[in-house]
RNA sequence: GCGGAUGUGGUGAAAUUGGUAGACACGCCAGACUUAGGAUCUGGUGCCGAGAGGUAUGCGGGUUCGAGUCCCUCCAUCCGCACCA
């Protein structure tokens, strides 16, 4: 009887649907283990081979946990908003919860055939009014907190009403873009139009106008990680910057903590580190500088306040609010002109034309606040408004952007680093001595640095300042498929909706577009088309992606509960996830944001723990082998890979599924699309043409696509399963090739054989186990835990073929033995576990639920060890000795030894080196 | 430019504490068997060499009895950030 996957695996994925086996409860008799997957977002191509990679590593951990007594919450969801569905909604008309229901249901089946023990009963949708009521209510809890510096941490903002209504604002220390100084009389003198619009700088969710990335295209802002190289990160559409009324979350309340909390979670350096500069915490001092003939005064950020007496001129950002009120008539048009040169430019445009220099003169003049001395003031584009104060102050001889701006526009540079040369570049390092400073002079920079900020902050012109490039995320998106606000506005002030009418669910609209004003497509619902509705309007802007998937880890610890989003008692037992497995490319997203939500909710109390995730694992992703024919131009001929040298060629992508080894199918190529139906193709000498192959990104464009559900159907899932995590280590990104499968197929067939002859006939015995096979099996408990604790799958799978490989050679049919090992496989492979597990007479289905085998290590005692016998540290010849021996013993057994005197040829070592255990090195 | 990671056979890779480099698998070569199968079994397979042997973990150096592993210089590839004051 052959191993027969297919009735195996459809046999105990319909017994593990129909008995709940994966249900887990709370049980605080045991300790609990929580193992997450990022959840998917169900897109219309489905799953490829690159998906389940990390689930199914999660999936073994998950049960190998289970195996050594834990309790294991391991879940799975979809984070169902977003853009694709949206997008065939806008081209077809169909909703975009049709879309997303189909997907799901393609998805959920797709999950299924790879066998994983995740509790359905626990699945969680953003997209669900059930789910989006509680992404509504922490909004709500947002927007109703401030962040408080003194007591660090999110608090209510009717404390700090009460604060501002006795007191003012100016003994207030908190996380805020409000500049002007209250005291409480003026609070209670303000309207409440002013007064909301003051405290919409303290709130942690707060409407301001702020620049956002603006992206045509997609008619939306987007958030900063949803641009990559000045492009949006999906379509790759321009981004350009624009001034708009929007909602924001105050992030950078929690920039400090975000960044201290990295050093308690067991992440990788380098998202750690990705995530470090993303805050980009910079520490130095804001100094305000006079400007000649006006009241106002120009602040600026530096982490070189030592420098203060190189500073020959100053630059603001064209967006600069001053800019217009000091530029001088004589400069007014130039000054304009570059402005508007500047906003047309999109971010890409800034970010690629970093070494165009470019700015203008204002005309003005600011005032030394050392030396009195007038410095001129620039606008240009290499300050950027939305850091720091968006102005800086120009030490060209120490930093090389102003020294490159000085020398375009023949600015005054001046020296002030004793015995440095900056004739040909700016001096950037920090291990000059200041010199022509006045106080600074003769200190080293770090020293002048502290002495700079002292007498800065004692003359009153400014402090020392930590500065962040992290910057507060916009929140609002002009979309239809996202998370409706729990908002509505009177006289144009937001009100948030009572906590009884939520969910605010998503109303019905004719289109999906925005509408001809360039309203986001909410405003065209009517007031009807509102469940619920209050004010004068509604909040037409929806939440972004990551609103839902910045708690979703919470939900499913109670997902049905409707009086909170988790009960207190759930989140005692879980707490926050032991094992998340995802991808790396959520570092600066995703990572962020819900770190920074569970900070919050556990500033506020909701939850006992402030960090989501302990110990992450970024899998690599899984590329793809594209195929190329090679067209010659101008022609509908085809020439062989190794022949295409000769010719001018285009290559063209061709499906894999029409390539085999390399090999084109010509009939299934011609078939495939009619303008290649009558192509003539240009072969090798043997009448085969040859495909050319790149590793490139796994893509629907490229047809290099693998699923997952053609492998299962080809060699099942257990083997799909072992085989990904054979690949190599989970980490590294690898190119996929489905040449090696075979070998994991043979060897479960192999593990069948250990059951069944050829004939079908049980081989299975209840004799006493012999030694060797307990040796073997032993050995492979003890690699494969220890390869499970440092997550080395790939070893693991190579551990259970030589253990099959062993008891195939022992010929062990052991029923004690083969117990084990269907226990210890089942993390692997489930489906031919429980298979097995049933063969040798247990109760159906619950293997997963064994205590995992305990390794004893007599079994490995060994008496004798085959000692490796070197000379100058290259290994001669090997000799068995008893372990008994002393290194002595062995010493004088190997000396003794003929072999060794051919290598000594007559000398005497000077030293011989023995390593009970290890290894003998002579060294002549 | 800054930060992180990775370089080992024809291929994917292993070597967890400095101790036999290449486990396990793919592929390839030779053979056996046969109901000719994507089957199974046996042997071989880093490179050079007929062999003895030599040589080999990106390059070059160092520490050590002994280095893929530790230290230094350099090179290459991948990822992230990037006019951040």
């Amino acid at each position: 009887m052959e191993y027969n996957f297919r009735e195996i695996e459809a046999k105990w994925r319909s017994f593990w649907a129909a008995h709940e086996t994966y249900r887990v409860t709370e049980d605080p008799s045991r300790p609990k283990f929580y193992v997450l997957d990022m959840f998917p977002y169900p897109s219309g191509a489905g799953l490829h081979v690159g998906h389940p990679l990390g689930y199914i590593a999660s999936d073994i951990y998950a049960r190998y946990k289970r195996l050594s007594g834990y309790n294991v919450l391991h879940p799975m969801g979809y984070d169902s908003f977003g853009l694709p569905a949206e997008q065939y909604a806008i081209q077809t008309g169909q909703h975009p919860a049709i879309t997303t229901e189909q997907n799901i249901a393609r998805y959920r089946d797709q999950l299924d055939k790879l066998g994983f023990c995740y509790d359905w009963s626990r699945e969680v949708r953003t997209s669900s009014p059930d789910y989006y009521k509680w992404t509504q209510w922490i909004f709500k809890q947002l927007f109703d907190c401030y962040y408080d510096n003194t007591t660090k941490k999110a608090e209510r903002i009717s404390g700090l009403v009460q604060q501002f209504e006795a007191n003012g604002n100016a003994g207030v220390s908190a996380c805020t873009d409000c500049e002007t100084i209250f005291s409480a009389a003026e609070w209670s003198a303000y309207s409440p139009q002013q007064k909301e619009a003051i405290l919409q700088e303290y709130r942690l969710a707060f409407l301001a106008d702020s620049w956002v990335n603006w992206c045509p295209a997609l008619g939306t802002v987007l958030a900063n990680d949803e641009v990559v190289n000045g492009v949006s990160e999906r379509g790759g559409h321009s981004v350009e910057q624009k001034l708009m009324r929007q909602w924001s979350m105050r992030i950078k309340a929690y920039a400090d903590r975000l960044l201290t909390g990295l050093d308690t979670v067991d992440w990788t350096d380098s998202i750690k580190d990705m995530q470090r500069n993303w805050i980009g915490r910079s520490e130095g001092a804001a100094v305000r500088f006079k400007v000649q003939g006006h009241d106002e005064e120009i602040e600026v950020f530096t982490t070189r306040p030592d420098t203060i007496y190189g500073v020959s001129f100053m630059v603001l950002a064209p967006e600069h609010p001053l800019v217009d009120q000091i530029t001088t008539d004589e400069f007014k048009e130039g000054v304009d002109h570059y402005k508007k040169i500047s906003a047309l430019k999109t971010e890409r445009d800034r970010q690629s034309n970093v070494k165009n220099i470019s700015g203008q003169f204002t005309g003005a003049y600011a005032i030394h606040p050392f030396n009195g001395s007038q410095v001129q003031i620039w606008i240009g584009d290499y300050v950027l408004a939305s850091y720091g104060t968006g102005a800086v102050m120009a030490v060209p001889c120490g930093d090389q952007r102003d020294y490159d701006f000085a020398k375009h526009f023949n600015l005054e540079i001046i020296n002030i680093f004793a015995d440095v040369d900056i004739s040909a570049e700016a001096y950037t390092e920090k291990d000059a001595v200041i010199a022509h400073s006045e106080f600074l002079n003769g200190l080293p920079a770090k020293a002048a640095i502290k002495k700079a900020i002292e007498e800065i902050e004692a003359r009153g012109i400014g402090k020392g300042r930590v500065n962040f490039r992290l910057r507060d995320a916009v929140f609002s998106r002009q979309r239809y498929w996202g998370e409706p606000f729990p908002v509505y506005y009177e006289n144009e002030l937001p009100q948030l909706v009572d906590d009884a009418f939520l969910p605010i669910e998503l109303p019905e609209v004719d289109k999906y577009l925005p509408t001809e004003d360039g309203e986001p497509p909410l405003a065209r619902a009517e007031r009807s088309a509102w469940k619920w509705f209050a004010g004068d309007r509604m909040e037409h802007n929806t939440m972004p992606g990551w609103a839902g998937s910045s708690w979703y880890f919470l939900r499913y610890m109670d997902p049905n509960n409707t009086q909170e989003f988790a009960g207190k008692d759930k989140l005692e037992y879980w707490r926050e996830v032991d094992l998340y497995i995802g991808g790396s490319e959520h570092a600066t997203g995703h990572l962020l944001y819900s770190r920074f939500w569970t900070k919050f909710l556990y500033d506020q109390g909701y939850i006992p723990f402030d960090e989501p995730f302990r110990k992450m694992i970024n899998q690599g992703m899984i590329l793809g082998r594209s195929s190329f024919v090679y067209r010659v131009s101008h022609s509908n001929t085809f020439v062989s890979a190794s022949l295409k040298d000769q010719y001018e060629v285009t290559p063209l992508h061709v499906d894999i599924s029409l390539v085999e080894n390399d090999k084109l199918d010509i009939e299934g190529f011609k078939a495939w699309r009619a303008e290649f139906a009558h192509a003539e193709f240009i072969c090798e000498a043997d009448g085969s043409y040859l495909c050319g192959h790149e590793v490139e990104k796994m893509s629907k464009s490229k047809y290099n696509v693998q699923t997952p559900d053609e492998l299962v159907d080809k060699f099942g899932a257990d083997t799909l399963r072992m085989y990904e995590m054979f690949l190599g280590p989970l980490e590294q990104s690898k190119p996929w090739d489905t040449k090696g499968i075979n070998g994991v197929y043979n060897f479960l067939r192999k593990l069948w054989r250990l059951f069944y002859d050829q004939n079908g006939n049980l081989l299975v015995t209840n004799d006493a186990p012999n030694p060797e096979s307990l040796k073997t099996m032993h050995r492979t408990i003890k690699k494969i835990s220890d390869d499970l604790d440092r997550f080395s799958f790939n070893t693991g799978v190579s551990n259970f073929m030589i253990c099959v490989n062993e008891l195939t050679e022992q010929k062990c049919h052991n029923a004690q033995i083969l117990k084990e090992l269907s226990i210890l496989l089942s993390p692997y492979a489930p489906h031919i576990s429980e298979e097995l597990w049933a063969i040798l007479g247990n109760a159906p289905g619950t293997v997963g639920t064994q205590p995992f085998p305990v390794f004893n290590e007599a079994f490995l005692v060994e008496s004798s060890f085959s000692y490796p016998v070197s000379f100058n540290g290259k290994m001669r010849f090997k000799v068995d000795l008893s372990l008994d021996l002393t290194a002595k013993e062995v010493e004088d057994h190997v000396m003794a030894m003929p072999e060794t005197a051919k290598w000594l040829d007559g000398n005497t070592p000077k030293k011989v080196i023995v390593v009970h255990g290890r290894i003998v090195n002579m060294v002549l």
